[in-house]
Parts: C-alpha cells; sequence; structure tokens
DNA sequence: AAATGCTCCTAC
DNA sequence: TAAGGTAGGAGCATTT
C-alpha cells in the first residue's frame, strides 16, 4: 500500500509526469502493474533454549506463566501504557542439536519459545538465561538457541525467501499470513525487475565559511532524477527552486516564493514517483538528514511521510558502525519503510579503495569526466542573484543529482547488490547497513534447519590470535625469465570441503572415547585439532561451501550459453557474489568478536594452508629441477621456469599445476593463472611484473602489487612516477629511459615545476584525535582544520588530503602538514627535499637496485646534476615575497632597495630590457590563465559564465589558481616599474 | 645509530 | 547491539 495521502498532508496542484507503464507483457520480465510493498506485520519470532535435565512436557506451562509475568513485570516498568495483549505466543518440546560439536547423532531436549513481537525476544531469552522456575524443577538457568538472529533472516528462512527474489501474489487484493511464495531467482526469474530509481540533490544557502546548518541556512534547491533500472535515460528531470529560475532544456522547473511549499512539493513528488530506490551522494549524512530537520524546523507536518507504510515518518538516528574491515564510521541513518536508501557514497566507500571520495573525484574516476565544484559561499550569492544565476544554481544541481545515477549504472552497483542479496539470502539493505558476518550467518542459519541443528548465542570474548598463512621467503631480484604462477582456487574453501571442517565435525577433548569412535572416523589436523570424517557426520559448512561451488560452476555453464547483455550482467554478478560469499565462510570462523566463532576451525584451516604451500614448494622443486619456486604467498606459488617463451611457461605451468593437484584430496587443485615477464620480485607482498593472463597472446598489463603505485597513503606524484617507471623497465624494456626520466621528475620537483595536486598525500582518519597515541601528520592537520571551521572538518573515517610544507629546521612533519588548497592560497612554500627525500628517494631505489645495482641506483638517481637544480624563478615569483619582503630588492640584479622601485642604480640602464622581460612573463602567464580557465568553462559546459570551481580534487583547479596567483604578483611587480620614462 | 611501537595500507 | 581473518612492508616519532 502506497501512502498517497498521510495526515494533514496539504494538497499542492502540481502535476509531474507519471512513470512511463510497464512494457506490456515484456518477454523479459513477468507482468508486473505497480512496485508493492510488503509490510510484514504479525510474523511471530521464535528462539530456543536448552532445557534443564528431566523437564519434559509438563514444566510447560508453569514455564509459560513465570515467563509471561516476568515480561509484563518488565514492560511495566519500562512504559506503563504499553500492554499487550500476549507476549509469549507458546512453548513446545522439541528434540534439536547443537550446532557445536561432535554430538554422535544424540539430541537433546530444546523448548521453542514463540513471541508475540521482535522486541520481546531479547528480554524473554534474558530472563531465561539468567534462569526462572521450572515447575518441581526450581529456578533453572537455560542456554538459548537462535535468539540472536535477525527478524528479517528468521523470516526470510522460515518462508524460503532470499533476498530480491520475486514473490508471487493472487491479482486483486491479498492478505498472507505466511505462506508467500517465492520464486528461485532462475529461468524466467533471473532478470531484476523494472525498479523505479530516484535520484536527488539539495543545495543550501549557507553563510560564508560556515558549513550549512538546518537550524538557520535554507535550502534553495532541489533536483530529482528518476530512472527505470534498466532503461538508458531518466524519465524524469525535475528541479524544485527556492525563488524564479530560468527555464532549464530537458528539465522541469518548479519554483516556489516559499520554503515550505518547496518542502512539501517535493516530499509529494517522491510519493508520486513511488520509488523503490532512492539515491544520491552522500544523502545519508547529509542531504536527507537535512531535510528532515529543516522540514521540523519550518514545521512542514507532512514532509517526513517519504516511506510506503502509511501513518510511519522518516527519522534521522544516529548510527555508529564498526567493524575490522571498515573501521569504525559514525553518522546518521534516515528510515524510509518501504524504500531501500542507497548513498553511492557508502557503497563506493564499501566497495572501491580510492584516494578520495567526492563526487568529483569519483567522477573523474569512474566516468573520466570532471564536474564543477561550487563553494557554499558562492551558491548562496548565485541565490541571491536572478532568474538567471539560479538557472546556473539549478542545473548545477541537477548534475549532481544526475551523477549518482550514472555510477550506479557504471558500476553495475544494483544487479552486483541483489545478486549478493540472493545468493547470501539477505535482504538488500543488510548489505549496505551491515557488516559480513550476517550474510554467514544467514546462509549457516538455512543449511542448519534443513539437519535439525540449532546456532548457539556465544558470548564474544576476546581470544587469542591465531596463526594465519605462510609468506614464502622471496628470491628478490629482477627476472627476465617467465615466471609462471600456479595458485589453489579458493583455498580456504575447498580445505573445509576436504577435510569436513565444521562446527557439527569437531571433536572435542576426549570426544571419540565418548562416541566410540576409532581412528579411522577422524582426522588429525596439522594445529592438531579433531575432526569426524564425512562418512561419520557430513559438515553444515562444507554443505553451505559445495553449494555456493556448485551454483558458481552452473553459473559458469550458463554464461557460456546465454546471449542477453542484461542477463550476462546478472549471471555475471552472482558469480563474483558466490566467490566472495564462499571466501568470507573462513573469516566468519575466526572473527574474535563474532557472532559463531570457532578458532579450531580457522586455526585448522590456516595450518592445512600452510602445510600445503609447503609441500607445493618441495613437490615442484623435486620433480621438475629446472623450476625454482621463487616466491608465494598463501595460496600461491611464482615458479621460475627455463624455457624461453610465455606460450611455453604456460604450457609447462599446466602441466606442473595438473600433477600437484593429483597429490591433495579434492575439490582442492592447483591451478595455472598466468606468467609474468619479466618480473620484479622487491621482497614479501611487493612485486611488479608484465602480465600474460592465462599464458596467452592477449596483450600483457603491468601488474604491480603492494608497491607505491598501488598505495593510496603516497603523493600521486610518488605512486605515477613508480608507474611510469615499472612500465619503461618492464614494459619498454627501456631502463635508461626510466632513469632518465625519474630525473627529470626530481629535477621538476626540486624547480618547484610540479603542480601541487601531485604533491597531496591522503590518510584515513581512523578513530577520534585523543585516541591517537602517537602523532601523526593527517590528525594534527584535522585538528587544525577544526578548529577553523568546525562544520566542514574531516570527520570520523574521512580521508585527509595534506602537503608538508618547508618549516624550521629538525620540526616534525606532523607540526608542517596543511590544507592544500590553504597552502596554495597563502603561498606556503612546499617542503621539496620532503617530498624528494621521503616520497621519491626510496620507492626509485627499491625499484632500480636490483637492476643497476646498490651504489649505482643512489648515484644515478640522487646525485645527478638534475638535484642541484634550484631555481631562481620560484624565488620571486610567488606573491609572499613581494608582501612579506619589508624591503624590496632590485629586479635586476636582488640587490636591496632604499626605496621602493623596480631596480637599483647600476640597472637603471637596463630597466628598459628588464621591463620588457617581465611584460613578457605577464604575457605568458596570461596565456596560460586563459587556456585553463576555457578548460574549466568546458567542463562546466558554458562557454559564457564564469569560473565558479574551486574543486579540491581537480588539478586544473590548483594550476588555474597558481597560475593566476603568480599573474597578480607579476603585475604588482610590474607596477614597480611605474610609469616608463623611455 | 639502532631498536621499538604506532599507524596506515596492502596481499592473500 | 554489532563488529570477517593474519602477514607484512614502510614511514615516522620516540626511546634506548
Amino acid at each position: 500500500e502506497s501512502p498517497k495521502n498521510p495526515p494533514n498532508f496539504p494538497q499542492i496542484p502540481f502535476n509531474p509526469p507519471k512513470p512511463p507503464p510497464n512494457p506490456p507483457n515484456s518477454p523479459k520480465f513477468p507482468k508486473i502493474g505497480h512496485s508493492v510493498c510488503l509490510h510484514l506485520h504479525g510474523f511471530s519470532p521464535y528462539f530456543y533454549v536448552l532445557a534443564p535435565p528431566g523437564a519434559g512436557e509438563a514444566h510447560l506451562e508453569p514455564l509459560e506463566r513465570e515467563l509471561e509475568a516476568a515480561l509484563r513485570r518488565e514492560q511495566r516498568g519500562g512504559n506503563p501504557k504499553f500492554q499487550p495483549p500476549k507476549n509469549v505466543l507458546g512453548l513446545t518440546l522439541v528434540r534439536k542439536q547443537s550446532i557445536l560439536g561432535f554430538q554422535g547423532g544424540l539430541q537433546s531436549l530444546f523448548v521453542r519459545v514463540g513471541v508475540s513481537l521482535p522486541r520481546l525476544v531479547a528480554p524473554a531469552r534474558r530472563l531465561l538465561e539468567r534462569g526462572l522456575r521450572w515447575g518441581n524443577l526450581g529456578v533453572q538457568p537455560a542456554p538459548p538457541f537462535e535468539a540472536n538472529i535477525d527478524f528479517e533472516i528468521r523470516f526470510m528462512a522460515d518462508s524460503g525467501l532470499v533476498g530480491c527474489c520475486w514473490v508471487e501474489l493472487p491479482p486483486g487484493g491479498f492478505r498472507c499470513w505466511g505462506a508467500l511464495r517465492g520464486h528461485p531467482p532462475e529461468g524466467a526469474w533471473l532478470g531484476l525487475p523494472p525498479l523505479r530509481l530516484l535520484s536527488f540533490d539539495i543545495e543550501c544557502a549557507g553563510r560564508k565559511g560556515v558549513f550549512p546548518e538546518p537550524q538557520q541556512d535554507p535550502v534553495i534547491a532541489i533536483a530529482a532524477v528518476a530512472l527505470r533500472q534498466g532503461a538508458r535515460e531518466p524519465f524524469l528531470r525535475v528541479v524544485f527552486t527556492l525563488r524564479s529560475c530560468a527555464a532549464l532544456r530537458g528539465a522541469t522547473v518548479r519554483s516556489f516564493e516559499s520554503e515550505r511549499e518547496l518542502l512539501q512539493s517535493w516530499a509529494e513528488f517522491v510519493r508520486i514517483v513511488d520509488p523503490d530506490v532512492v539515491t544520491g551522494y552522500n544523502i545519508h549524512n547529509f542531504d536527507l538528514p537535512y531535510l528532515i530537520q529543516r522540514a521540523q524546523v519550518l514545521q512542514v507536518e507532512s514532509f517526513p511521510y517519504l516511506g510506503r507504510v502509511r501513518g510511519v515518518p522518516s527519522q534521522v538516528r544516529d548510527s555508529a558502525f564498526q567493524s575490522r574491515q571498515l573501521g569504525r564510521r559514525e553518522g546518521k541513518v534516515v528510515t524510509s519503510p518501504g524504500r531501500v536508501t542507497l548513498d553511492m557514497l557508502q557503497v563506493l566507500l564499501r566497495e572501491h579503495k580510492l584516494r578520495s571520495y567526492s563526487l568529483n573525484a569519483v567522477s573523474a574516476h569512474f566516468l573520466h569526466e570532471q564536474k564543477e565544484d561550487v563553494p557554499h559561499g558562492i551558491i548562496t550569492e548565485l541565490q541571491n542573484g536572478d532568474a538567471q544565476t539560479r538557472r546556473r544554481l539549478a542545473l548545477y544541481c541537477l548534475k549532481d543529482a544526475m551523477l549518482p545515477l550514472r555510477l550506479l549504472e557504471r558500476l553495475m552497483t544494483l544487479v552486483t547488490l541483489v545478486e549478493m542479496a540472493r545468493v547470501t539470502a539477505v535482504p538488500l539493505s543488510y548489505l549496505l547497513t551491515r557488516g559480513q558476518q550476517v550474510k554467514v550467518v544467514a546462509q549457516l542459519l538455512r543449511q542448519a534447519m534443513q539437519e535439525d541443528l540449532l546456532l548457539p548465542v556465544v558470548k564474544s570474548e576476546g581470544g587469542e590470535d591465531f596463526e594465519g598463512a605462510t609468506v614464502i621467503e622471496p628470491l628478490k631480484g629482477y627476472y627476465d625469465a617467465p615466471i609462471a604462477t600456479l595458485d589453489f582456487s579458493s583455498l580456504y574453501p575447498s580445505i573445509m570441503i576436504a577435510h569436513n571442517l565444521c562446527y557439527t565435525t569437531l571433536l572435542p577433548p576426549g570426544g571419540a572415547q565418548k562416541h566410540g569412535l576409532g581412528p579411522q572416523d577422524f582426522i588429525r589436523t596439522p594445529t592438531g585439532q579433531l575432526f569426524v570424517t564425512p562418512r561419520v557426520r557430513r559438515g553444515v559448512l562444507p554443505r553451505v561451501l559445495e553449494g555456493l561451488l556448485a551454483a558458481r560452476s552452473r553459473v559458469k555453464a550458463a554464461l557460456a550459453e546465454e546471449q542477453d547483455p542484461e542477463r550476462r550482467q546478472v549471471l555475471d554478478g552472482r558469480q563474483l557474489a558466490l566467490k566472495v560469499s564462499a571466501n568470507s565462510v573462513y573469516g566468519f570462523t575466526g572473527a574474535q568478536a563474532g557472532r559463531l566463532p570457532c578458532l579450531e576451525i580457522s586455526q585448522s584451516v590456516t595450518g592445512f594452508g600452510r602445510q600445503m604451500i609447503e609441500k607445493t614448494k618441495q613437490l615442484v622443486e623435486s620433480e621438475y629441477p629446472d623450476v625454482q619456486v621463487v616466491y608465494g604467498d598463501t595460496d600461491s606459488v611464482m615458479c621460475r621456469l627455463k624455457v624461453p617463451s610465455v606460450p611455453e611457461a604456460a604450457a609447462l605451468g599446466r602441466a606442473v599445476a595438473t600433477w600437484v593437484s593429483g597429490h591433495f584430496p579434492p575439490p582442492i587443485r592447483l591451478e595455472f593463472e598466468k606468467v609474468y615477464l619479466p618480473y620484479l620480485l622487491i621482497s614479501k607482498k611487493r612485486y611488479a611484473g608484465l602480465c600474460f593472463s592465462g599464458g596467452s597472446g592477449g596483450t600483457p598489463k603491468l601488474d604491480c602489487k603492494g608497491l607505491e603505485a598501488v598505495r593510496r597513503d603516497n603523493c600521486p606524484l610518488a605512486a605515477n612516477l613508480v608507474t611510469a617507471c615499472l612500465r619503461r623497465i618492464l614494459l619498454h624494456r627501456d631502463p635508461q629511459g626510466a632513469v632518465a626520466h625519474a630525473q627529470e621528475v626530481i629535477s621538476d620537483l626540486l624547480c618547484n615545476r610540479i603542480d601541487i595536486s601531485q604533491l597531496v598525500i591522503t590518510k584515513e582518519l581512523t578513530r577520534a584525535a585523543s585516541a591517537y597515541s602517537a602523532p601523526q601528520a593527517h590528525v594534527a592537520l584535522a585538528e587544525r582544520l577544526r578548529r577553523r571551521d568546525p562544520g566542514s572538518a574531516p570527520g570520523l573515517g574521512d580521508r585527509v588530503p595534506y602537503v608538508i610544507v618547508s618549516g624550521a629546521r629538525g620540526q616534525p612533519a606532523y607540526e608542517r602538514s596543511e590544507d592544500p588548497v590553504f597552502a596554495l592560497e597563502q603561498n606556503l612554500p612546499i617542503d621539496t627535499r620532503y617530498y624528494l627525500e621521503q616520497q621519491l628517494s626510496r620507492p626509485l631505489l627499491r625499484i632500480f637496485e636490483p637492476i643497476l645495482g646498490e651504489g649505482r641506483a643512489q648515484a644515478v638517481l640522487l646525485q645527478g646534476e638534475h638535484t642541484r637544480c634550484k631555481t631562481l624563478l620560484t624565488a620571486r615569483s610567488g606573491a609572499l615575497s613581494a608582501f612579506t619582503s619589508k624591503r624590496s630588492s632590485c629586479i635586476g640584479c636582488r640587490a636591496l632597495l632604499p626605496h621602493h622601485g623596480a631596480v637599483c642604480d647600476f640597472c637603471r640602464q637596463r630597466e628598459s630590457e628588464l621591463y620588457q622581460k617581465e611584460v613578457s612573463q605577464v604575457w605568458h602567464l596570461e596565456r596560460s590563465f586563459s587556456r585553463l580557465w576555457s578548460q574549466c568553462q568546458r567542463c562546466q559546459s558554458s562557454l559564457l559564465q564564469d569560473v565558479l570551481c574551486s574543486s579540491r580534487d581537480c588539478p586544473i583547479f590548483y594550476m588555474r589558481r597558481k597560475v593566476q596567483k603568480d599573474l597578480e604578483a607579476q603585475l604588482e611587480l610590474l607596477r614597480r616599474f611605474g610609469t616608463p620614462q623611455w
């Protein structure tokens, strides 16, 4: 049911175009009329407790009375008005097994506790766990099982639904209790439904230098773009503006004189478009909370009904999320029942490692186009102008609403998420808000249910760390011979399958005697744990993993046949989801603060892994004396082969892999992956090579692991230079060219010819400033920025960009970190020595030393003529020198002058010549500036309007500002000549 | 000068 | 309440 008329919702005359109808009887999709939001009502959750010894049918009734009474007492305490009709829906005795530990087929007695509301699960569990009266057995504690399963996961597992699957409903009205008919996402039910996506962006009129706050600063524009999933073009583009706005081509403009009307109208628009997915960039932490808070301030009562459930308003809540993988993040969550809010920023933070996550940087990276970035102050100016300046604002806003949709499409975000939801059986929203564990829990629960196994509620205590994988000691150096890479695909999942490692197969100490098992019934893992063989009991985890691997082979086969591009996309997405999903099971078992940790399993898995890589190296080297394992990490070995060509290396690699595979139990297999030629091995986890994937004819690709080229915590100059040198060495096989290039870049750096954007280092703020025990450059800067303007300062989880500026001798780097824009605007001098010595020299030496030799690399790179370049130009070109020096110096000979003129008496005779030189410098700067300016105009797609952009993620911006400032300084210099007399 | 601990980010 | 794992290189400030 879609709430067309929430309480007190005023009717505003407004007729946006209706979404286009679905294609009639489209062969691709089943016939669908509407999006339907199923609001889950009246589903009763349940959990289990282990019954104490001696418990039976007779104990259930008194126990239920006890539990009911205890729950009522608790609730009266919390909320006297709340009086649910019934808390406990029923207790029943069931015979099942705990999943934890081999049980020898013995079932235990459990009580299934059904309660009427999800929020009763936690207190009921606590009461039973602590101990209630079990009739004549007295007060007995009862350990809970499955009391920590998420409500939606419980429901879906019970109904046999997976995330994002098709559900068939009877035509006309329906009221469904329990039996929903979900279709497996295959065949006719493989595709995605034509979901409606709505992307939006807001603009606020902030005050100068302060980040906009909803208490004070009005919303002046909201742009919205609606797209049907799978369609190429949006079916709707609308901009809502405060005050008049000139027409936009291809978009509807709706102007309002009052902000209240603007907000009301937008909310109504959302309800009419009725999107399934609401997207945008940073809408979670900015746009949505801002709108809702602003509507509160303006008392627009009807506004927050943005969801699909009648009478349930969207709410802003603070949220904190913390995981080892994603770090700690805090922010706001806006609820919107019935719609998925898909913040592209959150998606990118989870899925992609980038230097910067500004919409700007992201557009440049994924869409290869720059976007304007207009500072807040100027936004307000545009708003205060006329219909034309507000048109510009509207267009800017519209573009920002458009970009998330384009990112969504380019990154295939929706398909990827839908497939992950289908494979792991969780709702799509979980993938955006929750961690990795819940996906494994969902799968584990479903498999366990089939085998009458229950998941215990464990209190996670921080256990001890366990030993991980082996990294083979690298034989460092430069190899001009083919290196074949062999690896165990899905190593950890296949270990778990091959050795039947599972919660259900783990034999505790003494378990063998207890269950009367002989030596042939169990195995001892390399770390000493005992697990029963599949003959005794097949594990649940291996079953889940086998299912995932088997599904993967089916998808592979289907992909070979499938022609339809959209279905192919779905299958691709599924393949990825299956792989990722299988690989996360091991991590789940080892998760210290986990839902169901079992270090015996994870330890054994890595133990087997260590044994295997060691054995592989030995097997290979003893069977093939001409093959040498030069390196290996976890599941791979790099083999140096004494064959001349890539195809021969591939053939030999395949033979070796097949032969080695025979020495391991299925489904463990060693596979030939690729050939490197040449190969540069720097150290553990750091190498580069020219990669021939599959060892065949395709174009080889430069592969670079762990080196500065692929790290985000150095400046782009270092990363780019390392990449460029590696390309020259490995791809073009031109080490001399690489050296020359490196020398040139070093020279450019020392002569201040490197653009500041190349020197920006970014690092993540992983915790609150006070939680750091060691000083850090980015943390110190973040603190300084916070003092300058708390609203716009970097928050937890943000990446902080900085440059290192010159300072006093011996001053630590953390005191010299500075905001790049600030440094540019204030003409703070960059510490080029720092960049050479701390950012470039060591990475360069590391890659050149294996080729040139130790001494030579040092001499050639760091001691040549190019390191002595010190320009005179920079010394005075900055505006700084013009304003800070108390006395001016002669433009000809730099001698101090007693006056503010241009030249000293000695240089007076060449004054005309010097003047001409400075004038030509002005021309030169003007030409550069005009080139950059028109480049920025092209970016804003208007050659007629001023450039307002100040994107700190665009190199052109830095260059433009630099030239502009140099030009100003140069003109100032020119003024010192006065009116020429000659 | 060398060793050490903290921090970040990557490989797998 | 919820939160996948360990190995490992490198930079940097501080201590030894």
